[in-house]
Formats: structure tokens, sequence, C-alpha cells
RNA sequence: GGUGGGGUGGCCGAGAGGCGAGGCAACGGCCUGCAAAGCCGUGUACGCGGGUUCAAAUCCCGUCCCCACCUCCA
């Protein structure tokens, strides 16, 4: 069984062969520092994490690169705006940025490149460009430099169209292009944009145009040729198109397989900084759904479909996640967590199937079930296994609700001890009031309970006590 | 106008010629002192109109609507 793959240059699902075997290299476009992340930037981080950790549990040796662009118009616009240097714009939302990834138990890249510290290699890039006759100076002196369209034939191959049916970039006044199309690779210091966001270069004092960071970084930690290319469909073109073609016009094969997910729309239009329907993970932890529930939110939803937000759709994928999740406590209760084992072969399958965790969850539920029965029936051994594989899938997804990832509160171990201790005594006077059939007592004491934020449940083996809703 | 992707039961959401994915909600049952949790059962859905076929949600033709990209964008 091999992994299949929707790649969008040839528009259709090819089996994955990596560059050399047992290894891959990844390169995903990262965000643009120019506002704090919203749950549809964050869909990005967790569909790739998710296809990560399945190579991971192929067996692939995986190098993945994730990029920060920390300059571009808007930032630059920001900071004049604010009076504030851009770096520091850009640097605040990183911090951010990170924090929502790790909140949402994204393994951190191998490697998170910054645009503005890899201008030499975008300028050798650009000279090489220059040199091949796929890349000229504008000839108004303003420093720009433009990628020649029309001298790659190529152009439009990603994004299946061809240049006479686009409309131009805009990017830079179109007087100074031979082409509307060409776009910018590097562009001209101008008047009134702040003083410190300019490097020297061979073409006068200026900054890298947007692309051209994404070749540059590629190149330095991937090399010349590397397996996945991926980002948001919106990035398909102008963005990926022009990546692809500077990079093969400089020479560099570059990648092998373009992944695009499917954005996060809210209300039938996508979630956009610049739409003011930009919800964050503040706003989830509002509606008291916690991280890891949105995360399995985003697992439910095939990668490549759209997701339209609804706060209904997310509140039910925490209740569907909270089924699972009781599972595997009341079970880890019962037989000890044990370790993630191996995923069932259906499971497997369905990741193998162009990541279709929808097909997976399904699996999942399936041995849920099976997991529960188990454990009405007192079958230890198919407890175990259930919660083996319960937690190998979980894992996957990255959403164990044993792995450590999800409980970095420190002293909250301690706490429970603490609460258990206290709650035990509650739930011996309430066996006492059961056992000589005081009904009225007995639930007194769970009501209390319950006002307390404590959720008592009576099994075949006895009252367990679990922290419920806060609201 | 060009390109790509959609419209599936009350809701979310897979599937892509024949065997009713899965979840949530609802209803009935089992279990329980009562609950909770769990388990069992119930639902015959594929935008609309034609066609092909023994058989179509899946293929073909037509048609309506939606989203994304072509401008910064995950």
């Amino acid at each position: 069984m091999t992994l299949r793959l929707y790649d969008t240059a040839t528009r259709s699902v090819r089996d994955f062969v990596p560059r050399e075997a047992g290894k891959v290299g990844i390169y995903l476009c990262g965000l643009t520092l120019q506002a704090p992340p919203h749950i549809g930037h964050l869909r990005s981080g967790v569909n790739y994490d998710v296809l990560r950790r399945w190579l991971l549990a192929r067996g692939f040796e995986v190098r993945f690169i994730r990029n920060l662009t920390d300059i571009d118009d808007k930032i630059l616009v920001k900071a004049v705006e604010q009076d504030r240097p851009y770096w520091s714009i850009a640097y605040a939302n990183e911090l951010k940025l990170t924090a929502a990834y790790r909140a949402l138990n994204v393994l951190p890249p191998t490697y998170e490149p910054r645009a503005t510290g890899h201008i030499p290699e975008m300028q050798q890039l650009i000279a090489k460009l220059i040199d091949a006759g796929h890349a000229y100076p504008a000839p108004d002196g303003s420093g720009d430099v433009y990628f020649d369209v029309h001298s790659w034939p190529a152009y439009g191959a990603l994004s299946n169209q061809s240049p006479s049916d686009m409309q131009s970039a805009g990017d830079a006044p179109e007087r100074c292009k031979r082409d509307p199309r060409d776009f910018a690779l590097w562009k001209g210091a101008k008047p009134g944009e702040p003083t410190d966001a300019y490097w020297p270069s061979p073409w006068g004092r200026g900054r890298p145009g947007w692309h051209i960071e994404c070749s540059a970084m590629c190149w330095r930690y991937l090399g010349s040729e590397f397996d996945i290319h991926g980002g948001g469909l919106d990035l398909t073109f102008p963005h990926h198109e022009n990546e692809l073609a500077q990079s093969q016009a400089a020479g560099l094969p570059f990648a092998r397989y373009w992944v695009h997910h499917g954005l996060l729309n809210i209300a039938g239009t996508k979630m956009g900084k610049s739409c003011g329907n930009s919800l964050d993970l503040t706003y989830v932890d509002s509606l008291g759904v916690r991280p890891v529930e949105l995360r399995y939110y985003y697992a439910a939803a095939h990668y490549r479909s759209m997701i339209d937000y609804s706060e209904d759709a997310l509140r039910e994928a925490a209740v569907a996640y909270r089924r699972i999740e009781g599972f595997v406590q009341r079970s880890a209760e019962r037989v000890g967590a044990g370790q993630p084992a191996v995923v069932p072969a259906a499971f497997a399958a369905a990741m193998d199937d162009d990541l279709n965790t929808s097909a997976a969850l399904a699996v999942l539920h399936e041995t849920v079930r099976d997991g529960n029965t188990a454990l009405t029936g007192g079958d230890d051994v198919t407890v175990r296994t259930a919660l083996g594989q319960v937690r190998a899938m979980l894992d996957i997804l990255g959403v164990d609700p044993l792995d450590p990832a999800w409980s970095a509160g420190g002293d909250t171990d301690d706490l429970c001890t603490v609460v258990d201790s206290l709650v035990q005594l509650a739930l011996e006077q309430r066996a006492q009031a059961r056992s000589r059939k005081d009904w009225a007592a007995a639930d007194a004491i769970r009501d209390q309970l319950k006002q307390a934020g404590v959720v008592v449940e009576d099994t075949p083996q006895g009252p367990r006590w679990t922290i419920g809703e806060q609201d």
C-alpha cells in the first residue's frame, strides 16, 4: 500500500514516490506576519501536521520546512501607520502564531526560516535569472527587477491557465514591465517606506518581491529538487505559479508534488484578515471549545474540502471528540494507558488514500464502539487492544488526550490529587447514603459536586468523576 | 471572461455505477435506585430536468445555485 496524494500540477491523485527512498522533504508556505493568526490560517498548519505525522508513521524521515514571511507591503504599511519598526510587528505576530500552533499540538517544523534571513540566496537566484535571460531590471531606473513571463513557455502550467487569459500582476506600475503579467523579483526603494526595510543589491537598494523568498528557502533547506510543496488553495496562483517558474528558470527542478488544502469559510465567504471576519483561538475558547476539539473539527473534513465554519458544527465536533476521549480515559483507568499500538488496516488505507481523514475517523469511531462494548463486558484484553489502536489513530491526527502536549499545565497533576482526595470524601458520604437507600441525600451530594464542576458517574467498578463543563 | 472545486438525510460529513461510511441531534429499548456514560434498534438522503444501463448519489447531456483563484491572501 502506498500513499497517494492529489497533485495540483497534474490535477490528479498520484502515488507518492519520494525523491530519495525513505526520506521526504516538505516545504509549507507559512504565514505573512501582518496580523495574528485566525482559525483559517491554523487549519493549514494542522492539515500539514497530519500529513507529516502520517509520513512519520509510515517510516519516512521527514524534513519539514515552514517559512515565515516577515516583510511585505502590508507589514510596511502598518509600520508607517503605527510608527514602529516593521520587524517588531512581524515578530509580535510570529510569537502569537507559535503559541497558537503549540496550543494545537502542531509539531514544530524541522526549521522555520524567515524571509529576511535569506536575502543573499534571493539575490543569487535573481542574478541567475537575469543571466539566463528570464529576468530584467526595470528600464525606468526604479531598481525593480521583473521576471519575464514570456521567456518561460511553461508559465501557467501549475494553475492550468494560459497567460493570454490572465489579468496583470498588480505589484508594480505596468509601464515598467515588458508584459503586464511579469512579476517583481526585487523592489527598489520607494519614498515613504520604512528606511530599515532595504538591503543593498546589484540593482540598487531595495527589498525582495514576495515569491522569490520561497524559491530561495526551498533551495537552501531542501535542495534544488524536493518532494512536497504546499499551502492554501489561494496560493496556487500567483504565488506558487511564480515560484515554480522562477525556480525552474533558474535551473532548479523544484517540487515534485503540489499539495494544496481547502480554505475555511465563514458565512459562505473566505475567512480573511482583510475581510473582518476573523475568529481566533481566544474566540474558540470563549465557546468552551478546547484547542484539541478544534483540531478534531479540522480533521473531520477532508483537507481539500472547504470548511464552512459554524459555531454549531464546531460544538458538534467537540461533542464527538469527547465521546472518544471518554473511552480513552475510562479504558486507561481500567487497563492502564499503555502505548499507542498499530493503526487498523482500514484506517491506514483511508490515510493512504489522499489523507481521507473523514473515512479514517469512521474507523476510529467503530473501534471506540467495540472498545466501549468490551469495557461494559469486562473484556480487558479487547479493551487493551482497542485502546492501543485508538491511541495510535488519535496520535496520527494529533489529538490523543493522553499526549502530554495537552496537559502542559505543570502542576495540574498535583491539583488533581488534591481534588481527588476531596471528592473521595464526598463520594464516601454518598456511598453510605446509597447503602441505606437514602436517594435524596445521595443525589444531593452528586448535585453539589456537579455545581462545583465535578461530574459523578456510577460504573460497575464504582463511581468515577471527571471535570465537567465550566459554564 | 478564464481556471479549479462544490451542491448528499434535521445538522456535520465521507463515498463516486450494484452491497445504507461515520458522527451529532431525535425517537424507542437495554443497563441504572434515579441519572450519567455506554450498548442495541429506527431514518431510505444525494440541487433540478432528461438520457445511458439489468442497476446511477456515482456515467452522459442540459440547467440552476454556491465557493475559491485570476489583486495582498492559509
